[in-house]
Formats: C-alpha cells, sequence, structure tokens
DNA sequence: AATACTTTGAGGTACGCACCTCAAAATTAT
DNA sequence: ATAATTTTGAGGTGCGTACCTCAAAGTATT
C-alpha cells in the first residue's frame, strides 16, 4: 500500500496539521520540524496522490486556445484535436475551450488579449504573428496573472514567454536536406513557393532551407520565393513563367502550410512528375499527394502533440512549476509513404 | 461548475443509487430508466470526475515490463523511459516496475510467465520473440486474468492480442524508400548487416527494405543479410571480404537495434565515406554518428511513446475498455541532422 | 388477491487530501 | 516567574464518486 498523509505523521513523529503545513508550505513550522517531516518523506517514500489533492482543492485549470479564423487544414485539424482533448482532459479538472480570432489584424488581436483577465481563464496559448502590439499586450496578460504560452508560432527558447512549435528554421533546414539527397544526382533550381512571405514562421523556413542547400548542395540553387496570395488564377500565371524561364528546376518546396494552391498549380502545368515536392504538415491534401507519390517527403509537427504539450506547460505554471522542457520539445517529423501510417493525428 | 452525480440524478428525475447503478453498469434497473439516465447525462453534459472515481474505487493498476536482459542501448533507453513514467504515473494509482529476464530462452520466459497470476500484477508488457511456447504461456497468463500487451516485438493488428510497436516491415520499407531515394542517381549494391537474422523483427525489416528495393529501385541491389552474431573479430573479416568481392557498394543498412558493431567495423575499413548509410533506432551511439555525417538516416521509434502507450492500453484493458487503436499508433520516424532535437527521448 | 420478484430510493461509509478552527503545549522575551 | 508569542495537536468538513444495506414501491405470476 502506498504511504498516506496519515503514515507519513506517524513516521514524524507529528501530527496531521503539521503534515499538512509542511506539504502545502503553509507558515508556523519550526524548521527543524519541516526537516523532520521532509526526512520522513523520503525515508517512507510518500508521494502525493495528486487526483485526491486536486479534489480536494477543488481546483480547475480554465485553458483557452486563441487561433487566427482564416485558416488551412493545418488549423483545422489543430482545432478538432483541441476539441478532443477537450474531453479527454476533462476528468482531470482541466477545461479546454478555443476561440478564433478575426484575421490577422494585430491591433485586433492586442485589443481581445486586453479584454481577457483571471476571470476568464487561467491559462492561454495564442497562435499569433508576433508583432509588438501583440507582444505588449501579452505581457501585460501576464502581468494580470494570466499564463500564456506562444503557440506553433513563435521561436522556441530565444525569449523568456513559453513557446510551444517546432523551430521552424530546423524545419527548413530538414526540408533542405532532404532536398538536397533528394536531388543530388542532378543540378538545378528548385523552386520554393508560399502563400505569402509575410508571416515569420515562412521567412524561418525559407532561411533554414537555404543555409543547408548553400552550404552542402551548391549543385542546387533555390529560386526567389512565389508567392500565391491564395489567389488561384494568379498562381498559375506566375508558375507558368517561372516553369519556361527556367528549363532546369528540379524540385519543388512549399514552405507555407497551405500548399494546396501551390501544387495544384504546378500539377496543372504538369511540372511536378519526376521532379522533387517537399511541402509541410500533414493535411488530408498533403497526405493524398504523398500516396499518390505527386509529393516526395512531408515535414510535419503533430498537432496532437502540440497541443497537448501547450495543456502541460500552461498547467505547469498555473502550478507555479517549471515545465520539463526535455518533454515539451515538439518533433520534427518527416512523413514519406512508407511511413505514414494509417491515422492522421 | 461542473455537473456531478447529484446534478445528474436531479435531472433524470432518478435518485443517487440508481444513477450509480447506471454508471456503473450495474444491474437492477429498467431499460427506459437506463436510457432516460443516459438522456439526462447528455443533456446537461455529465463527465464523470475520474479522479475522484479513482480516488472512492481504491483501484491501483499494478503494470510490470517483462523485458530482455541482454541488451542494446536501445533497451537501456527503454529502461530509463520505464523508471520515468514509473515516477510520473504514480500520482495515477499506477505502479510501474520492469524486469530483465535472462537470455532470450522461449523455456524460461513461458516459465517465468506461469509463476505469474493476478496477486503479482494487473498487466505486463511482454517484450519476447514469438515462440509457440512463449505464446501459450501467454495465453493462459491471460485466462489467469492478467492483461498483457505484445511490446516492440510483435505484429500489430494481425493477432486478438494487443501490441504497442512499430510494423517493422513498414519501418524497413521506410529505410528502402530513403535509401533509394538518396541512392537513385548510382546503381550498386546494398550491404545488409545485423546482429542475427533469428530475430523475428529482423526479418520483417529485411522483408519490407527489399520490397520497395525491387518494386521501385531495379538498380539498386541488396545483398544477403551479413550477421554480425556479437562478435566484432568476424565482423571485421566478413566486412572485408564483402567489400573486395563487390566493388559497387553504394549504402549499407543497418537492420538490428545492435549498430554499433557493424558500424564500426565498416567504418574501420574505411567504406562509409561517400556512401549512404542508414540505421534503426535513436541511440547515443547512432545520434552521435549521424551529427558527424557518417549516418544518413535513422529509422526510430520513440522509446517514451512506446512505454507510455503500453500503460495506457494496459490500464484499459484493466478497466475493460477498449483501448483508442488510433491514439496507440506508434509512428515510424525518420531522423536525420538537421530534425534531431535536442533531447534523447 | 395473495405471492414472488424486480426496481427504486434513502442513507451511510470510505477514499486521500486541503483547509479551517480552537485549544494546548512549547518556546521565547521580559 | 510571568507574560507574550510561536508552534503543535485534535478534530471537523468537504471535494465527487463507489459501493453497500435495507426498506419501500412497483410489476408480474399464480
Amino acid at each position: 500500500m502506498r504511504p498516506t498523509t496519515k503514515d507519513l505523521a506517524k513516521a514524524a513523529g507529528v501530527s496531521l496539521a503539521t503534515v499538512d503545513r509542511v506539504l502545502n508550505g503553509r507558515p508556523g513550522v519550526r524548521a527543524e520540524t519541516v526537516e523532520a517531516v521532509n526526512a520522513a518523506i523520503r525515508r517512507i517514500g510518500y508521494e502525493r496522490n495528486i487526483s485526491a489533492a486536486n479534489l480536494a482543492r477543488g481546483r480547475r485549470y480554465r485553458l483557452e486556445f486563441m487561433l487566427p479564423s482564416s485558416g488551412d487544414q493545418f488549423l483545422d485539424t489543430l482545432v478538432d484535436r483541441i476539441e478532443e482533448t477537450r474531453v479527454a482532459f476533462a476528468g482531470e479538472h482541466t477545461e479546454v475551450r478555443h476561440r478564433r480570432v478575426l484575421g490577422n489584424d494585430p491591433h485586433q488581436i492586442a485589443a481581445l488579449l486586453s479584454g481577457i483577465g483571471p476571470q476568464d481563464a487561467d491559462g492561454i496559448a495564442i497562435m499569433a504573428p508576433e508583432t509588438p502590439q501583440v507582444r505588449d499586450a501579452t505581457m501585460r496578460l501576464i502581468e494580470r496573472g494570466v499564463k500564456v504560452v506562444q503557440f506553433v508560432s513563435g521561436q522556441p527558447g530565444a525569449r523568456r514567454l513559453d513557446f510551444v512549435g517546432v523551430d521552424n528554421n530546423a524545419a527548413g533546414a530538414t526540408a533542405g536536406r532532404l532536398m538536397g539527397k533528394f536531388c543530388a544526382h542532378r543540378p538545378g533550381r528548385i523552386l520554393v513557393i508560399a502563400d505569402t512571405m509575410n508571416a515569420r514562421d515562412n521567412l524561418e523556413r525559407r532561411q533554414g532551407f537555404d543555409a543547408v542547400l548553400t552550404r552542402d548542395y551548391p549543385g542546387l540553387q533555390a529560386l526567389p520565393s512565389l508567392e500565391t496570395h491564395g489567389d488561384p488564377g494568379r498562381t498559375d500565371r506566375i508558375v507558368r513563367a517561372f516553369f519556361s524561364n527556367y528549363s532546369d528546376i528540379v524540385g519543388v518546396y512549399v514552405l507555407s502550410s497551405e500548399t494546396r494552391i501551390a501544387l495544384q498549380a504546378i500539377d496543372r502545368a504538369g511540372h511536378l512528375a519526376g521532379r522533387q515536392a517537399i511541402a509541410h504538415e500533414r493535411t488530408s491534401f498533403n497526405e493524398q499527394m504523398l500516396r499518390a507519390g505527386t509529393l516526395d517527403a512531408i515535414i510535419a509537427q503533430n498537432p496532437g502533440h502540440l497541443v497537448r504539450s501547450a495543456i502541460r506547460v500552461l498547467r505547469s505554471r498555473c502550478d507555479g512549476r517549471e515545465p520539463l522542457a526535455s518533454q515539451e520539445e515538439i518533433r520534427i517529423e518527416i512523413l514519406i509513404r512508407e511511413n505514414l501510417g494509417h491515422a492522421t493525428g
């Protein structure tokens, strides 16, 4: 049987009240008594029963995800995973909600953050472009006592803010390495395409991609980033122009998580066959392209892991604990046809 | 506030006792009353408080991992992860132990399993070669009321037994695809090497590897499997022989999770440079080789996920619930230098 | 209508812990 | 030595659920 507080009290030679004071850091206990209790904890191997503690405490974690409303399939998957964990964590005193903020307008996001306080949520995961305004609003939110993690968009480590997501520079570098190894036999140019290059994530991926290519694969030359801006017609035209200008395009790299417009334009023009193609995120569209052999590899981050990790980090912060950095590192996954498995998650 | 059983009773217009009977599937409730309670559950959004339920039930899950004692670094990592989760799950009514069984002797493993009963453990994760003897002992163990999962070694889906691990055929196919794409520019032979080909896992990997190569990369020819048998001297000799017999070896594939002897022998002979090399499992040795550029890719399964998944499956079975197959699928990970990250986990 | 049987209600105890109060004991200051 | 203060103990309540008992109400069988 696992030792309880009662056993601990007996072992330490004190009363339950004193054990309670020590365990919960309440005042009014002599230093030597504290030490005696701690010694007993180690001696009998006492471990707090977290479920019982939370039950008694009536503690609840109210967490919220703030996501952009304009979204691709990757974002939809994230929302699905949030809904799943909403159910899964309900039994663990954790309420998970999500909200989709209109557009990418930093003003509006900042305004929304200003309206949030400890009465609304204990922790918030924010997926938003990191502008000075958003950043300021975030800092004030934290000062008001709300825990915050930067979600998916952001930068690991660099800031004092918690970040859950992948290092996009490394993700781009991963794509670069694969492209390099896939194309090493024939020098040529690489078409790089994205929905927009205004997003910081895309810029970082591009940087990582270029770094590997220029260092290790001098035979491959990455073309300037082509932007779709979500416009199929425009994309069709530019793609055609690029392929008629450059006859030696050997690979295609889609930077952004929105891949559909880009890939379909290239495919329509008949330019995908025989070329290496790499894209980001495991969306059903990308998965289909990979199975069909149109895409050669997908660089992905697991949406389920992202969501659960953000929740764990926020809960740790709510408890005043430091999250386990090693456990919360999100992997950059490489998917090819053979390791796709069955589930999308 | 979240609805409790009390609220549920009121909403359903029945007593707490009846609610309890319905929730816990106890007999003595009319079918229409059951339906009324279920309707109320959906209506008010009642969700069982798992912590409170477990507390009241006083339930404990005693789980045990049975692992081979002779082991490579991968096995050591598994043990480390088990120890970690031992602590992490202690607060969730779950005791996790592990035992390392001497050798790979099926007799001994079977004998050991015969000695285990419900008084020792509620669930066991077994990592052992699947011989008829072991299989029989496992089935009898299950009949005695102990839940069992096949761990790492085994086959997904095919059996009625739960399995936690990757599909080794797919893992081999993944290696095959990568090798194919990495070497597509120069036809030649692939050296395939393992500690032993008596292990079923290794056979399956080989099968998957060959299937992809013969189908999609006819220019590449995989040589017969070379076995190290854990003997560096012997390995040195065979490796030399192979490389002098075949001058067109363009790639090396190490099947087994024990990679050290094989890779060091080839490296010593100076035959790794300029060739594509792929191995299995993220051991510190493999990681080092990958960072050094000696290895080109690692096919891995995440030890932490393996352990936690096995625990979740066993707990589900102990509760008489069906585990969520989609959540428990272990990913076949592809690691290259750029997506290694920091932690080994 | 009497009997047997099924279904339901009321109420209690327990799980391990948090958090509270009040009084008793021990220690320190005067 | 007495007063003031700190430290400790004893005891209680409640969190949400499981599981038990016993009696009351309902239904089916003869």
